[in-house]
DNA sequence: CGGTTCGTTGAGGAGCCTCAACGTGAGTGG
DNA sequence: CCACTCACGTTGAGGCTCCTCAACGAACCG
């Protein structure tokens, strides 16, 4: 009962980061430790269904997740969505703000955020200063174009049964890995995040996800998704899972 | 029997390299220079069809491509294949070796393709030493990212005929950029990787690029794709083109 | 308590799939 | 030199997947 971290302060020493606790993620020698809380501007909190970025604006800053579940996505003029991608306690947001000059997609909370916040003008510093954390930034990089590959690897060429058992399967492998679960294994979307994802109506996904409802892979409860047997869902997309390694993050 | 290329590997010096005369690519100082010539190893020259990097090697090499055309693709243990995207000059392949240990996906050549090759050992020195192309590894890496967001935005949410226009449209704008083409745009494709990158049957997308065809947008011509209209191509498919910048390559 | 979001279900139709067949051109071997 | 094979593009037929339209119940909220 001691632990759990007050949600109104500002900020968490990194020293203390929550994320550290988790082995899944890489040690920090005392140097790099110096540099990141200083990096570190403060933290932004944000409710569930809040924008955190849009396309095309120039944001100054760089995010880490710290606690929560969000998304990116991408849409046409007409309105046509396409989820890209979940964020995770983590992951790093708004690095295409730097590279490319503008966001060329918007992030979205589904649960209440957390985000530590880094300026964007000292990323060179890092660079420059900290070769081991400017290495682990280009892994995060390409980490996140791996998943990529696998996801269009999914929409492209499995069914929607696989899709779905695909990407849900994905999300409890990330949310196991950052034990972000209790007894119960609660994903924090709706049936239109699915579907939005999957590139499927909504319409046929609740079809669908009554599909592995009924194998008892799944239960769709209060607007989350309790995962009932992750193995199964595997098996039903056809996937391996990922590979378990030691990730770093900033 | 000094070599185990398939072909010989003679060395264009990196101060006359011939990505160099394109403007859309960033200059080197001098130090820069000095450390990629060194960093390069040789060079390497496949055939068309050849697999350049299979999904599960471990690959002691890194390399950029000089010429040609190719692309990266994975597969299901069933066959069905999906494209990722595709390789053409100044792109950076095998990164993914670096970071996950293994290759997450194949590259193969659609043209004679030839790569400087460059040893991965040396890449921490890179970063320790030279933090401007540390910088412009996670540049690229960030924009390959950038266009894999596309191209799930086109499969997920586009119709067959915008995406078939998209893709083509896509490819004809970065062959543009890279001042491949002469009075014809000629892309070296067959409609078997447009199916497999569209994510559609390979009927299917015959029926979708005869209409296409039948638009005056492009003509099919000895295993080439003809673009006759891009500006065309891009209003069909309501995609805006890629932004003009300059860009990093090693 | 009316409005809104979310999940659910049925009906009918469009888009895309598979199967099947065929023409062409390039290579290959008898 | 010609029959053969193979890769590639093309076309038709029929069917399954997934779509849109439409309606409704439940939970939540101002």
């Amino acid at each position: 009962m001691t632990t759990a971290w007050p949600s109104h302060s500002f900020k968490t020493p990194c020293e203390r980061c929550p994320l550290r606790a988790n082995p899944s993620f890489r040690e920090f020698n005392s140097e790099e430790l110096d540099f990141v809380s200083k990096f570190k501007k403060g933290e932004l909190t944000v409710d569930p269904g809040a924008t955190i970025l849009v396309e095309g604006a120039h944001s100054a800053h760089l995010f880490t997740v710290l606690s929560g579940w969000g998304f990116r996505y991408k849409a046409l003029e007409d309105g046509r969505r396409q989820i890209l991608n979940y964020v995770m306690p983590g992951d790093l947001v708004g690095l295409q703000g730097t590279i490319a000059g503008e966001m060329q997609h918007s992030v979205e909370a589904l649960s209440p955020v957390s985000l530590c916040v880094f300026e964007r003008d000292k990323l060179m510093t890092l660079y420059n200063k900290h070769a081991s954390l400017a290495f682990d930034i280009t892994w995060i990089a390409a980490q996140e174009e791996r998943i990529l590959d696998e996801h269009l690897l999914s929409i492209g060429r499995r069914t929607a049964l696989e899709r779905a058992a695909y990407l849900i399967a994905f999300l409890f492998e990330r949310g196991k890995a950052l034990k972000l679960f209790n007894s119960h294994a609660s994903i924090p979307i709706t049936q239109q995040h699915v579907a939005d994802t999957l590139g499927l109506s909504i319409v046929h996904t609740n079809k669908t996800l009554k599909k592995l409802a009924n194998r008892n892979l799944i239960r769709w409860q209060e607007r989350t998704c309790e995962v009932l047997d992750g193995d199964g869902l595997m098996a039903a997309a056809g996937w391996e899972g990922p590979g378990k390694k030691v990730r770093p993050f900033i």
